[in-house]
DNA sequence: TTAGTGTTTGCAATTGCCTTGCATTTGCAT
DNA sequence: ATGCAAATGCAAGGCAATTGCAAACACTAA
């Protein structure tokens, strides 16, 4: 199977075209933890094999995120464009103040507040937004 | 009282001078019920009395920022910076989207999930966002 | 395999949000 | 009132992101 043609399917189930430049995007978010900007995946494409002009890499991103293969957010310090990968899953970040790293939470700790409000409000909770600032285990130490 | 020194007192309890501008630009985001960009800031001031540079607005409500009279985020479809009166309490609301009333939830439920975070992930929490959605007891009944 | 079609891409220019340098004005302490 | 640092207007600039257009490409149907 072709290294290039490695999400094929799922490019096609969306009816879009698999390409290079698709299919290398894709996989360089599928490797990183955090989320990444535009830039960062310009210039790691740009230092691998494949060059790719920056505007290529903003209208892929759009692409995706438009048939809801990538989530797009906002950094909170510069106000960046943020891509990662639609996982389907219900997921919160830790971010670090110090060094603006982002953690994967493993899992939701909305769940058992739901059942309480339930109870104590008569609230029935249908979603949430959470984000969690703090100092991750590298920069507590300085 | 001089309406151009309504937040007087506010203002040199951070150390920094009475202005015109910055009076008006306070008690629009008090006047306001949701976050504001400096360009909607920047119009309602040009409309009303006083003429002012889009720059001095933007100015202004970085000094704000910096000094926690305001809170500055980005909304969520185009990223542009939006900023509103940081009213310092700590505090969530159950937001109905049946009927959009705010409801005071009595307690922050972020207390213990902070001691779990550093224990397991070596995170240490200095702050959150949380908001939740779903249908109050009105709402559901229909 | 080849030719044909709409899609994707590179490139360069442009947009729009926001910032900055500098001269002038203003608030405020003395 | 006087003096000085802080705040402001104005114009220029920076930078993330977007857009128009021609060339390259993916895919389909001969
Ligand atoms: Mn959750
Ligand atoms: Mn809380
Ligand atoms: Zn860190
Ligand atoms: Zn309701």
């Amino acid at each position: 199977m072709d290294e290039n043609s490695k999400y094929k399917d799922v490019l096609n189930r969306e009816g879009i075209k698999s390409t290079r430049h698709r299919n290398a995007i894709l996989e360089l978010l599928e490797e990183s933890e955090s989320p990444l900007t535009a830039e960062q995946l310009y210039i790691n494409l740009r230092d691998k094999t494949a060059s790719i002009d920056l505007s290529t890499v903003y209208r892929t991103l759009d692409t995706f995120a438009s048939k809801n293969l990538v989530i797009k957010s906002n950094r909170v310090d510069d106000g960046k464009a943020l891509y990662e990968l639609n996982h389907h899953d219900h997921k919160h970040h830790l971010l670090c103040v110090g060094c603006h790293k982002l953690i994967s939470m493993e899992d939701c700790p909305m769940g058992e507040l739901q059942q309480v409000l339930k109870k104590k409000m008569d609230f029935d909770v249908t979603g949430h937004k959470l984000e969690i600032y703090g100092y991750c285990r590298d920069c507590k130490k300085l």
